[in-house]
DNA sequence: GTGGTCTAGACCACG
DNA sequence: GTGGTCTAGACCACC
């Protein structure tokens, strides 16, 4: 449970497809609060890639503050991700930019604006 | 009307900000198929860059078949943008991917899916 | 009292955390010199962590000249601590370059000179 | 000027020892916002090191926002910096702890709580 | 055993 | 030419 899985054809590098998928297993909450991470070697092994670029993974994910990581302790889901409940000022903003960007590929992708805001609905909604 | 300005604080790069101005513009109607954009030199001398990065802007939105380049021809808005009705099948699973992936951020910023979706129903709705 | 805790959200390496709170109870007269540090296995147990990792803790206490560590007897507070009144040479410059240090990040996160300076002061003060 | 050194007897890595200075050079002006930096591989020809270390403080300057990295252009200090103005909730609390990390050490290392006051008011003030 | 740092060198993407 | 990604492998520090 919890797998990460790369993916050759994807225009992502590998340590931000990492990044993305142990942000979404901790959003779906498969991977809540403390939980520990797959130590960098193995992830490597398992992910047949470069221990360092699980190490870039990691050390991104510890910079945003959804991972923390401790000399020779195995690495960790941020044990105080639970506690933030302020929006953040600038998080809005961001997030909107974020939206209004998705918003223009959508539409030039042929999609309506119906069809982009019912398929919001799916991918936001519980 | 239909101004590109350039910020040089935005993480983004100079040719992706043009790229994401001209959808914009293009989604907006400000830009309607068929329009000429203004030259590469034009534009260059304009935003104070070389023309080289303006250069690679269109180069991406002629990829995309946002925008249109002949030799020796002023660059114009694809005249056949209107026509496209069918949302390409790969087109809604991209989308999503990145409907996705905004979604893991705002949460972990520290929004509520229900803040989210109403932000959403702001920005996708007409 | 002087109990020492470990946060499992913080940054620091749990033998760190040890260490710090040691030499806080120092500084505060919790520990006077001479008294005696709970046994190294007392104190594993009690927060639930390897003695190892409490023996590294003691061993840099130690090292640093604060604790006394004799095979067989119980580690204590080293007597001789009250009698340091001379600073050091070296020691001003790297309290210095310390302080240096905080204040260029200080700085950086938004705080005034003024605000910092005052922090110092409620800090620093007796 | 704003010159970049190492040092091989200090304990800190050399690409800590980059972002210190870095900041360092920002916070006394030496390197006001939107200044260029060396590129990674001038810097780290200059300082006889791997282009992958001055990469790594780079990166985590970036992360922590004191410098903007784009693809193909020249790092430099971030156009933003300056505007920062709001003191930010949780700094206040992180700069108390490291001021009374260094207040315990000094202590320690023999410092009266007169001299660390006076030689906080000499680094701090303006 | 776990993460941290550093090196060396290759190839890609952006301007 | 600039930064970005990835690999391979070595050695150190922490638990």
């Amino acid at each position: 449970m919890a797998v990460i899985t790369l993916d050759d054809a994807s225009p992502d590098p590998k340590y931000q497809q990492i990044v993305d998928q142990v942000k979404a297993h901790v959003v779906s909450g498969a991977l809540p609060p403390g939980t520990p991470l797959p130590s960098v070697r193995q992830l490597a092994t398992d992910l047949g890639i470069n221990v360092n670029t699980v190490l870039a993974a990691y050390h991104a994910l510890d910079a945003e503050g959804v991972v923390l990581l401790r000399h020779g302790a195995r690495a960790v889901i941020h044990p105080r991700l639970a506690q933030r409940a302020e929006p953040a000022p600038h998080a809005v903003a961001q997030v909107r930019g974020a939206l209004e960007r998705v918003r223009a590929d959508a539409l030039l992708l042929g999609m309506t604006p119906d069809a982009l805001l019912s398929l919001a609905r799916q991918v936001f909604g519980e």
